[in-house]
DNA sequence: GTCTATAGCATGATAGAC
DNA sequence: GTCTATCATGCTATAGAC
């Protein structure tokens, strides 16, 4: 039997990410885990505490290799910036890894992800980003290297979107039918149609769509019947 | 003074927006809203009942807004497909106008429908979802016209990247710096930034990337000093 | 370090007067 | 349609035995 904090950290994983934060109480959890009510509070302080430290816990050697790949690409570099594609892949790989090397588990951890990520109201959410600062200054920097035709503003903009996709899909991959088609190779599928989604993205031309036009064809056709 | 059950939807739809749904209790939203206890049972049936009410009175209208603009933009093409970014467009441009439309109030909106989206495993997910099942086909197939070369499977992922990259947006849009730099024409920026990003990762060649290859890089770093 | 027991409070829902 | 009053339940957190 494993000790009673991991037992608690893998129960609550489990609880969050299938029925939500909120919904999941500190009896669902310490039940599960075979634990007693008291022990988060003892291990963990409370229930952020321990929510804290379920991310805490994957998202740390994540970012880490992340970090650690961004530096090889940059290393292999030298002078020269890096392909937006090394930089997507470093961004990219290592939480794909951790879906492959944590089964489930890792799957529900991503959705914990997703969803402690769009709920900005989350008491712990401060604690949430600054896991990410030094990421995203890192890999902004790098983008803006290989972009620097591209307003800073934009990139960042760019930049966001592309997490965005990234994000969406770690929430909603077991569930859209499209992206687990064909389960066999289907991580593999997904992660480099992501990059090749983001790359293209990223390297979009400016001006490149003319947005009153379309509001001229949508005029002239105002009132017609549905 | 309006009525009762306009106030409830006001309250809850900003004290969900700020403070999460699970966060808010009943108490919370009838204080707000100097109605009575009981009124959401009455009115709504529940806290779910009230919830599904609120994405409702501003879910319809966007998504009906969508379908007409996709036909406005079906008819003019005629017998050719239409254009990526009328596409884009067409799904884009009524959330930006309740955006703009409904102010703050529209803003919040945004952030409760980018919540929901995130959290499978609220009851009322599943009615939130048969919102878009018609935008969802819609959208497909005319993306599948413009699109004859591409798989029926990415092109289904590369929307879902896409819609991702729009909720974020809206969830995120007020308090990423960048998102926000430039207030006076922040929101007509973002629009064009979104579609041209979109086009462009919808469009994005196939077999563009090899992964196999940044992971030989990987490897050849692998164990570098970090 | 783990347990039992319980304090102290907030919740969603409802019954029934007006 | 709106109110008051209340129920039954659930919650987090803690005190104190072992």
């Amino acid at each position: 039997m494993t000790d009673t904090k991991t037992r608690l950290l893998d129960a609550a994983e489990a609880l969050f990410a299938d029925h939500g934060i909120a919904a999941t109480s500190l009896r669902d959890i310490t039940t599960s885990a075979k634990a007693n009510l008291a022990a988060v509070n003892y291990h963990f302080g409370g229930k952020d505490g321990l929510l804290e430290a379920v991310f805490d816990r994957r998202l740390r050697p994540v970012n880490r290799e992340r970090l650690a790949l961004l530096d090889a690409f940059e290393s292999a570099a030298g002078a020269e910036c890096v392909p937006l594609e090394q930089i997507l892949y470093a961004n990219l790989a290592p939480p794909f890894r951790t879906l492959e090397e944590w089964g489930e588990s890792g799957q529900r951890f991503m959705r914990i992800v997703a969803r402690i990520n769009a709920d900005p109201s989350s008491r712990i959410h401060e604690a949430f980003l600054r896991h990410f600062d030094v990421i995203r200054t890192r890999f902004l920097a790098a983008l803006g290297r290989t972009l620097p035709d591209l307003d800073p503003t934009e990139v960042e903009r760019r930049f966001h979107y592309s997490l965005a996709a990234m994000l969406h899909t770690f929430c909603w991959g077991a569930q859209i039918d499209c992206l687990c088609a064909h389960p066999s190779d289907h991580r593999e599928r997904v992660f480099t149609s992501l990059i090749e989604y983001a790359v293209a993205g990223l390297q979009a031309p400016r001006h490149s769509i003319d947005v009153d036009e379309m509001r001229r064809l949508e005029v002239e056709f105002e009132g017609a019947p549905v």
